[in-house]
RNA sequence: UGGGGCGUCGCCAAGCGGUAAGGCACUGGGUUUUGAUCCCAGCAUUCGUAGGUUCGAAUCCUGCCGCCCCAGCCA
């Protein structure tokens, strides 16, 4: 089902890596989130990218936690990280992997460095760092402090290790080039201090914290990583990641390589502002089915199998581009016309009394679990005297494009009869609040003779069906490029209000009672639904609406049908 | 002349000097007890732009234009 993954500039390097005979053939990847939030569809990305391509090359990947900012990490978020990736379908064999797992042997090199005289500790305080720092298109100056002799700076990293140093009295820097061009590369911070935190990790161990330039390359080197894929900001920092690795006695020299990160429309994908929306309260959560997280997307009924392969259609290349959601909504429905049982449910209902039809009567009719997949079975569905249609299959006039249910005009019930309306009921305000109709017995299973009835519509009986709630779930924002703030505004003044719409007067054939938070369903004519995880066992169910089915209707409809 | 990147159909994306893959979207038509699915057909004489090299250029060279990233003791 899932076909192999195209080709890419990333694997062409691999393979010219591996013809070139490097790292002895081997291929070996991370995926190195900090757990600092949820993760999104953009890591989905990433995931998917590293250990796919570890696959691909009969290689491994590792899990690791990019975890030496304690100060925005939490346990809760390794947790969900290790889940979801588990989730998305893939395995780190037991072997995660932590930044924080190499504080001594980061600090050993780090001593190394400064052994060699290319770190210093400096004393200027943030503001003046900055300052000495320059400008982009101005260089930077010396610190007073760049030229302490080795035994100086070896005392005082000690020190700062020792805690003898309040927060942001010190630091340890780089020794490279204060006038670079590239800004990373003007005597960088190494270590800060940082007191009064607890690592989840590490809790109270250390008080001298690595930065991340300086801790990624020496964690890829120590994992032996072959190939250390990252998104583009991150390609002015290369120069950096080599000059680490050449400047310490690493066991070898991953190639780092970057490509763009994903963008999506309506949504957006920055770990800043999704915290920024669970933070504000603007959604229930990291896994409100309205948000991008992988959480969000397991409970608004996406399938781990459909993130793959968006991931897989979308490609990886340094372009950076803007995705339409049609390509991830693309994905799930063709997964789910595959998979999804069908089943009925009627969301704005519309009492249908069948004249003809017995009092007291019933039946139990029969429908394929699946149009096309007889291998799904079958399932029963009990009829009677009346049922519940949607408003929407029914107007007292129309041209002949419609081809639902008029006055006076016949459609099929869907799996049931062909019925006629043959009065309308409203009430004092001119609403209709109910249909008269009759029935034709002899249309069960088999077309009437003589006429031919060109509307199908689904029903629910009203005496059998389960009462109950749906979800209907749209974008998050209201525009495209969700990013994209007027002057003054906040990337919240985007939010799309009607993105969650609640029905609580929803009719589910019988069968739906029964639904577990573990299986799609398709309701005919209307979309994919999943029951809620959070509201499940409910007395009365509550389903969430994962996307709609195409709906070429609704342009025929508006364009003046 | 700060530095680093990117520009191929509405969106994503192949292409790697031999004459523009594919997916999504869109438009027609067919099948259909889901206006779904499925099927069939159409959809870039042109690759940001202007020159140059070449028998031949989206692919090589030069200029120009546009967009993204970088001045955290964040990652």
């Amino acid at each position: 089902m899932e076909k192999s993954a195209p080709s890419h500039f990333i694997r062409q390097i691999i393979e010219q890596d591996l013809q070139a005979g490097k790292s002895g053939g081997r291929v070996h990847t991370r995926f190195p989130p900090e757990p600092n939030g949820y993760l999104h569809i953009g890591h989905a990305k990433s995931i998917v990218l590293n250990f796919g391509i570890a696959k691909a090359f009969q290689g491994q990947c590792n899990l690791r936690f990019d975890d030496t900012n304690p100060h925005k990490e939490n346990i809760e978020f390794v947790d969900s990280i290790r889940q979801d990736v588990r989730w998305l379908g893939y395995d780190w064999q037991d072997r995660p992997y932590y930044a924080s797992d190499y504080f001594q042997q980061l600090h050993d090199f780090a001593v190394e460095l400064i052994k060699a005289g290319k770190a210093y500790v400096c004393d200027l305080d943030s503001e003046r760092m900055r300052a000495y720092r320059g400008t982009l298109k101005e260089p930077g100056r010396e610190s007073p402090y760049r030229s302490r002799s080795v035994e100086e700076n070896l005392d005082l990293f000690a020190r700062m290790k020792a805690g003898e140093f309040a927060d942001g009295e010190r630091v340890l820097r780089a020794r490279i080039d204060m006038a670079s061009p590239n800004m990373n590369l003007r005597d960088p911070t190494l270590y800060r201090i940082r007191h009064g935190v607890i690592h989840h990790q590490t809790g109270e161990a250390w008080c001298i914290y690595p930065m991340y330039d300086y801790t990624h390359p020496v964690s890829d080197a120590l994992e032996g990583i072959t190939h250390s894929l990252c998104t583009l900001e991150f390609e002015d920092h290369r120069p950096l990641y080599d000059w680490i690795l050449d400047n310490i006695s690493s066991p070898c020299h991953p190639r780092q390589i970057e490509f763009s990160r994903l963008n999506l429309e309506y949504t957006v994908l920055s770990k800043r502002k999704l915290t920024q929306l669970v933070e504000e309260g603007v959604v229930e959560g990291w896994s409100d089915p309205r948000m991008p997280t992988i959480a969000g997307l397991r409970r608004r009924g996406y399938t781990a199998a459909s993130i793959r392969e968006f991931c897989r259609r979308i490609g990886i290349t340094k372009s950076d581009g803007l995705v339409e959601m049609g390509v991830l909504e693309n994905c799930i429905r063709e997964n789910l016309d595959a998979h999804a049982p069908r089943r009925m449910a009627v969301m704005h209902p519309l009492k249908l009394v069948i004249e003809n039809y017995p009092e007291d009567g019933s039946e139990s009719l029969t429908a394929p679990n699946h149009p096309k997949d007889e291998s799904m079975g079958q399932r029963r569905i009990p009829f009677c005297r009346e049922v519940y249609i949607d408003r929407a299959d029914f107007r007292e006039q129309a041209n002949k494009k419609y081809k639902r249910l008029i006055t006076g005009g016949e459609v099929r019930l869907r799996n049931a009869y062909v019925i006629k309306c043959e009065a309308v009921v409203k009430n004092n305000q001119g609403e209709i609040i109910e249909l008269r109709c009759s029935y034709d017995p002899d249309t069960l299973g088999k077309n009437p003779q003589g006429r031919k009835v060109r509307g199908v519509i689904h029903w629910v009986s009203a005496r059998h069906g389960v009462k109950g709630e749906v979800r209907l779930y749209d974008r998050l924002f209201s525009r495209a490029d969700a990013d994209r703030v007027e002057e003054g505004g906040r990337f919240t003044d985007n939010l799309n209000p009607d993105a969650l719409r609640t029905l609580t007067d929803c009719y589910f054939e019988p069968m739906l009672a029964e639904a577990g938070t573990d299986e799609q369903y398709q309701f005919e004519r209307e979309g994919y639904f999943i029951l809620d995880g959070l509201e499940a066992g409910r007395e009365r169910p509550v389903f969430n609406r994962i996307v709609t089915l195409r709906d070429s209707w609704a342009k025929i409809d508006q364009g003046g049908g």
